[in-house]
DNA sequence: AGCCGACCATACACACTGTCTGGTCGGAGT
DNA sequence: ACTCCGACCAGACAGTGTGTATGGTCGGCT
């Protein structure tokens, strides 16, 4: 009548404070199993009571590390947008072709997704009805956007070929391009289920904009 | 302690039956109540209970006419964004100049999403967690894939330039690009709360990508 | 030995959803 | 005038989910 099930003896640091997170079993148990989950099924048809049960763990348990389903998904894109982020280094730092350097971005953008599919997925489906992740998502972006809006500044003729136009606007257009772009891939919406199909559009986008008809944007 | 409050009497067709729908009073009802409530809270966090508190109406009612409320919300969506479709028409119809019937376009996107700000946000935001929001949407969306992938497809200029470009692809990505913007621009995310910053981004865009840099497109 | 930290089971209050029962009313048909 | 039907209502229900709270069991450290 009373419960007796011990499974091994843990002591979490019992810290939720985010940060680069220090791994307690059973949190990590919890991350994976939702994880695991999301690959199978959407994120708001998974209960908390689903994630106790893949995780072994405890209703308890589950409140103790996080203060709800979104934390967990929250914490999930934290770590794979954080992958993905030094992905976008060769963009980032204006050392090589542009050209170049945007196919490699595009193209690390299209892993992350492939990889992270089922997380990422979930977020841009979800990020609509939680402020939580609402907040999360938006800032992702918005560091994606500096990143472009940075690289479109530093480049003079860039900057002339957008003339009026809000470079931030700009640069923002294009990052939300990506994020709808590799989600409809990764949702398998023809005709983005094409992984050429998809980079090469993108390509196609990013490079009209940016540096116009003429395939060769000289400098650096 | 039983229930005496007659309202009036009407007497609905009970036709459920999608096609354009015989406006039965309460039905109606229910459709501008769900409208109202949407333009104050998000779609998700509105129950079943407010919609028939809102509307006047019962809960045995409010299931007679809809299966859920997604079922409202789609069809708020279906009427909101059939007004839409007419207001294309010079981008659909090749009559006049390419670049004005784009820029007109794309500030009738602008005006229809200002005008059903709450109900499209509301689908944008939850098709993504519902398979009967998700079709509509996606089926939304191809239809106006359908409407550029022809206009590009007339145009020979135009189809030079995308060489060996995915077709619908290009077509598609401008789509999305539309309903990520002007969806934020909805949503109040910077900077596409200024109408203006959005509709030159926008047509920025479709022009990079399908006309290149000289500003005239020439014929018909 | 004793305490603490990491866990567990269970139960609760609350909120929703969708369905069902049984009822009231007005008007149209006979 | 009576009855039937269609449009509505109130309320209860089972089912499912969430978040919180109570109380208990372990292992290890002091």
């Amino acid at each position: 009548m009373v419960c007796v099930m011990p499974q091994s003896g843990r002591r979490p640091d019992a810290r939720r404070t985010n940060s680069t997170a220090p791994a307690t079993e059973l949190r990590e148990r919890l991350l994976t199993a939702t994880r695991d989950l999301l690959a199978q099924r959407r994120f708001d048809s998974i209960s908390v009571a689903d994630i106790i049960a893949a995780a072994g763990a405890s209703r308890a348990s589950f409140y103790f590390y996080f203060p709800g389903k979104q934390a967990v998904l929250a914490e999930l894109v934290r770590r794979a947008v954080g992958q993905g982020q030094q992905a976008a280094e060769p963009w980032t730092t204006g050392r090589q072709d542009p050209l170049y350097a945007l196919r490699s971005g595009i193209e690390a953008g299209a892993a992350l997704w492939m990889d992270n599919a089922a997380v990422l997925t979930a977020i841009v489906e979800n990020w609509g009805s939680d402020e939580q992740l609402r907040e999360l998502w938006l800032q992702q972006m918005e560091t994606f956007t500096d990143l472009t809006v940075a690289r479109i500044q530093a480049d003079p003729d860039v900057l002339r070929r957008l003339d009026g136009l809000d470079v931030r606007a700009v640069a923002a257009s294009l990052t939300w391009l990506g994020e709808r772009l590799y989600y409809l891939a990764a949702a398998n919406v023809p005709p983005f289920t094409d992984r050429d199909v998809l980079v090469d559009t993108l390509m196609h986008a990013w490079t009209r904009t940016l540096y116009g008809d003429s395939p060769s944007p000289s400098h650096t």
